[in-house]
DNA sequence: TACCAGGTAAAAA
DNA sequence: TTTTTACATGGT
């Protein structure tokens, strides 16, 4: 029997997991409308799978957990919780939505992504990881280095006949050997920033907890750039990601950059942070979100409408769109 | 082949 | 203090 889980509408499950396609079978992925990964129950890995199984317009998810093989259950309760903290189910997209709806270019595309909910990392630790990985590299490419990463170093749990892989913990990485990295694509560089702050995590010089309940997300920033490989670019990926700080704007980024440009200065290619910041500055408490549904709009476009991922996103778009003035009024 | 892609730290100027 | 450079892989 799955676990029913409500998410604050609007939400869609498939525009939102959308990124995952594609993804590692063993790790991360949304396939046939099922999104699946390892996550920790407590201490314990289990493998679940969302779906969703709502009616015209509401979205109900059914989400599965499957223990490995020497498991027993793990409470309902706290599955619901992480799917609703890993989703961000709880989310309230209507209040996002009004507070931009005097920007016609948000108007237009949070019509078109109506339901998208930015995904979290499991825990801070993950999103400095995943990050670090990202550094100055193209996407795709960071995806299948992490995805090594997570099979080298992951804990693994066996499920119907399969191997999948949770993500590894600081405790995973500390003996990591430079050449693992390598072996994995990734810099050595890099490897030895992620096994520093693995061994500042075991040895209690970082507490991601206590760093995380800081009000002042500007103190966090600073915090978090004293640590050999993280700089500002980083620090703010990880509050959006792995604190999910909705007001945190990159605007150094260069796809972030390049996207306000698409949709803001037509013809002038990728614009400057400087330029990204005075555009962001009416989004209020909302620039991050508003940037990640600019960044996914960009994807959307470089696919074009031509393109596989262009006409299913257009589909998509045109089911949600029907039921996106509701959450638009008041 | 060469260059660039959701940067960063360290060396050089 | 500001400007280069090395680093990694894979797509164009």
């Amino acid at each position: 029997m799955p676990l029913l889980v409500r998410p604050v509408p609007p939400y869609d499950l498939s525009t939102s997991c959308s990124v995952f396609a594609g993804g590692d079978p063993a790790v991360r992925i949304f396939r046939q409308g099922v999104y699946s990964q390892v996550i920790r129950i407590g201490e314990r890995p289990v493998l679940i799978r969302v779906r969703d199984v709502g009616g015209d317009g509401d979205s109900l998810l059914a989400v599965d957990v499957l223990s490995g093989e020497d498991g027993g259950d793990v409470p309902g309760r706290d599955v619901e919780a992480a799917v609703s903290r890993l989703l961000n189910l709880n989310d309230d997209l209507g209040v996002f939505y009004r507070a931009v709806r005097d920007d016609p270019v948000l108007f237009r595309l949070t019509a078109g992504l109506s339901g998208l909910k930015i995904s979290s990392s499991e825990t801070i630790f993950e999103s400095l990881v995943t990050t670090i990985i990202e550094q100055q590299i193209a996407i795709g490419v960071a995806r299948r280095i992490e995805s090594r990463l997570v099979r080298r170093f992951g804990e693994e749990i066996r499920v119907g006949g399969s191997t999948f892989y949770a993500y590894p913990r600081p405790e995973d990485l500390l003996t990591a050997k430079p050449e693992e990295f390598r072996r994995c694509g990734l810099s050595s560089r890099k490897g030895e920033y992620i096994v520093n702050i693995a061994r500042q995590v075991c040895d209690g010089t970082l507490d991601p907890a206590t760093l995380g309940k800081k009000e002042d997300s500007g103190e966090i920033i600073r915090e978090l750039c004293r640590i050999r490989g993280i700089g500002r670019w980083t620090a703010e990926f990880v509050l959006l990601r792995g604190l999910h700080r909705l007001d945190t704007f990159p605007a150094d980024d260069l796809g972030i950059r390049r996207a306000i440009g698409r949709f803001y200065c037509p013809g002038e290619g990728v614009c400057s942070p400087d330029k990204a910041r005075e555009i962001a500055r009416s989004w209020g408490e909302w620039k991050g979100l508003a940037a990640y549904y600019l960044l996914f709009a960009d994807q959307q476009a470089k696919a074009g409408p031509g393109g596989r991922e262009g006409l299913r996103a257009e589909r998509l778009s045109l089911t949600v769109r029907r039921s996106h003035s509701s959450f638009r009024e008041r």
